[in-house]
DNA sequence: GTCTATAGAACGATAGAC
DNA sequence: GTCTATCGTTCTATAGAC
């Protein structure tokens, strides 16, 4: 049977990603544990034993909503990078140029979620703080590469610094980062209702320039 | 200290107090959604059913377990903090004093906590990204008052900053706080196992450092 | 490919004996 | 206060009709 309601081409792939655009919603609001099948498959307008055909099992297709968030982002990263490095060379990147890179992809939310899609964002923060075993394997499958090409260019930055040095500060940066992308609506406890949480804008700049000046500690 | 070890008096407080402390140790692993009350009692060596005829719910055993790591924290913030303001009047507390006093406690990991207990840092992790829904209003109960002492007294010590910058910069210090308190194992990935996780000291005082310097922006 | 129906397991909570 | 036994619910996963 291959006469769906509306459209008669490849109705796999449209329900598939409307399952992963679900997944993505339900699992930013309470974690893995939290997020059920039902809720998914309900928020998306599928069957329940859709998730189980395109994707297996909900360990699987956890895993492919990383994939298909966490890659472009790294690769976006990467290539700006790459980029900032030959348009500076033999120059260093400034380490402002640098942190920029490394944080405003995360911020703008490129990658292949629909436009109305539930901010990128909040899926990362999500992922970034959950406490299910299979995370575990998280940071070495997506990020030890990545930290380290960001590291050398930092190396290359400040060249006064120390390995150890470097480390702690750009673990520290990463903290920041992780803390601010948890939940935006901190800023508007903190601030009383005056600062807006969703000005992304706003406060990818204000990471940027603290975690710097953090950084740099002069 | 009413109860050495073997002790036939006030069983029920021994038995509450396991609960408490297998609640902590459980809830650090895998946060609230994934903390079962079979395997609470379990590693409590206490029967199913207790946890239910002390604390009611597993909900109220979850506010009785941050009731009782939150509050003696932030006691002693409050504290320590009233006590540098008195030592410096008139002056302004210093800017580094002013957070140590706001992260040493969470560091030193006082609190009622037996000695062996569940690190009270994992804890707080935890519970500072916890998804559920219950820990909504967290902010408000526990951290509203504390965050606009402290803020008032940043104030003072750097008058020239607009309330907006302190609070923009508040919130990305305490994020960066969250941020190193949730995983300190990140630390030693990203240093491909040289750096110690478990140096509370050396990672309190590079917190320090880092956010005061991120601060200031100078 | 998509559905209904359900198996099989784990959970929170409680009743009632001791 | 503490236990065993169990109720009622919810979950993931799958079998089988269409």
């Amino acid at each position: 049977m291959k006469t769906p309601k509306k459209d008669e081409r490849s109705v796999s792939d449209k329900t598939r990603q409307k399952i992963l655009s679900a997944t993505g919603k339900v699992f930013a609001q309470g974690g893995y544990r939290a997020m059920t099948l039902r809720q998914v498959t309900r928020e998306a307008k599928v069957n329940l034993a859709a998730v189980n055909y395109h994707f297996g099992s909900k360990l699987n297709l956890m895993r492919a909503l990383l994939r298909d968030r966490f890659e472009p982002i790294n690769q976006q990263r990467q290539r700006l990078l790459n980029q900032q490095i030959e348009a500076y060379a033999p120059d260093p990147v400034p380490l402002t140029t640098i942190y920029d890179t490394l944080f405003r992809p995360l911020f703008t939310g490129i990658g292949s979620a629909s436009v109305n899609d539930t901010s990128l964002i909040q899926i990362i923060g999500r992922a970034l703080t959950e406490p299910a075993e299979f995370m575990r394997g998280l940071h070495k499958e997506f990020f030890a590469d990545l930290s380290k090409c960001f590291m050398d260019e930092i190396h290359r930055s400040c060249p006064e610094l120390s390995p150890e040095q470097i480390q702690y500060r750009f673990f520290l940066s990463v903290s920041t980062m992780i803390g601010t992308v948890i939940e935006q609506v901190r800023l508007e406890t903190i601030s009383d209702g005056k600062l807006d949480g969703k000005n992304l804008d706003k406060i990818l700049h204000e990471l940027t320039t603290f975690v710097v000046a953090g950084f740099q500690q002069r």
